[in-house]
DNA sequence: GGTATGCAAATAAGG
DNA sequence: ACCTTATTTGCATAC
C-alpha cells in the first residue's frame, strides 16, 4: 500500500516571532519556525502540489523571506475567512468539502487552526494549497459553470480518532503502571480484554510513555531548577515570546529537550 | 449553532 | 513488526 510520498519536509524549529505590522487587524503573531515554500520543482509528482520546497542557504538574508512568507500567510488566512464567510460556509463545512475534493477530510478544528495561525509553519504552508484551491472552486462555481475536478487524493486516509472511555482508560493505565512497556502479546491479550483494537492499544501505551517523559524530570539533576530553561548560547531553543498584552502564542509543542 | 481549545489519538520518519 | 521522537489532526466540550 503506501504510496505516500514523503516530501522533502525539513525539521526546523525556529521561532521568529512576527508581528503582522500592519496595525490593521487585532492580532495574529505566530511563531514560524519554517522557511518559504514557493518553488515547487513539480517534476515527478502531479500529486502533490503541496510540496514545500526549501531553499536555505544564507541565513543572512533569509530572515527577510521568512518575514515575507510570514506575512503572506498571515495576509492568506485572513482573505481566506473573510471570502470563506462571505461565501456561507462554515469551517466545518470546508473540512467536508475538502474531504470530497482531494480525498483527505479535515476537521472544523484544523479548520479553525488555519484561520487562526494556530499551526506550525510547515503544516500551515501544506494547508494553504488546498484551501485555495477550495475557495477557488468554490468561488467560480457562482456564475458560471464549473469543474468539480478531483485531485488524487493521496490515498490513505487518516484513521478516525477513536475515543476511549474513561473506564478503558484507567484500566489502561493500571496497566501502564504495572508493566509500561508490554510485549506484542501483551498488548493483544488486554486488546482482547478491553475491546479494543490491537493497534490502537499499542498506540495508546506509545502515547502514554511520551507523555511520561513529558511529565517526568527531563533531566537527571534532582535538584535545582528555578529557571525553565535558558544558558549555554549553543541551543537555539523555542523563545517564548512574552507577550501578555494581546494575548500571543506560539506553538508551545512540547519540550525539546536534547 | 458556529467557533475556540485542551488533551491525546494517529502519523511521519529514522532506527 | 515495534520503538522513539516530533507533529499533525480531531473528539469533546467549553465559549
Amino acid at each position: 500500500n503506501y504510496h505516500h510520498h514523503h516530501p522533502p519536509y525539513l525539521t526546523n524549529h525556529q521561532f521568529i516571532p512576527t508581528y503582522a505590522s500592519s496595525a490593521t487587524d487585532s492580532d495574529h503573531h505566530f511563531q514560524i519556525p519554517l522557511p518559504p515554500p514557493p518553488p515547487t520543482s513539480s517534476s515527478l509528482d502531479e500529486n502533490d502540489l503541496n510540496l514545500i520546497q526549501i531553499n536555505n542557504n544564507n541565513i543572512d538574508d533569509d530572515e527577510h523571506q521568512i518575514h515575507i512568507d510570514n506575512n503572506d500567510l498571515n495576509r492568506f488566512s485572513k482573505q481566506f475567512k473573510q471570502r470563506r464567510i462571505k461565501l456561507g460556509y462554515t469551517q466545518a463545512d470546508v473540512g467536508l468539502a475538502l474531504g470530497n475534493l482531494y480525498g483527505n477530510v479535515f476537521s472544523q478544528t484544523t479548520i479553525c487552526r488555519f484561520e487562526a495561525l494556530q499551526l506550525s509553519f510547515k503544516n500551515m504552508c501544506k494547508l494553504r494549497p488546498l484551501l485555495a484551491k477550495w475557495l477557488e472552486d468554490s468561488e467560480s462555481q457562482t456564475g458560471t459553470s464549473n469543474s468539480m475536478e478531483k485531485i488524487a487524493a493521496s490515498g490513505r486516509k487518516r484513521k478516525k480518532r477513536t475515543s476511549i472511555e474513561v473506564s478503558i482508560k484507567q484500566a489502561l493505565e493500571i496497566n501502564f503502571a504495572r508493566n509500561p512497556k508490554p510485549a506484542a502479546q501483551d498488548i493483544a491479550q488486554l486488546a482482547d480484554q478491553l475491546q479494543l483494537e490491537k493497534e490502537v492499544v499499542r498506540v495508546w501505551f506509545c502515547n502514554r510513555r511520551q507523555k511520561e517523559k513529558r511529565v517526568t524530570p527531563p533531566l537527571g539533576n534532582g535538584t535545582a531548577s528555578a529557571s525553565t530553561n535558558h544558558h549555554h548560547g549553543t541551543s537555539p531553543s523555542p523563545s517564548s515570546t512574552p507577550t501578555g498584552t494581546t494575548g500571543d502564542y506560539y506553538d508551545y509543542h512540547y519540550p525539546t529537550h536534547l
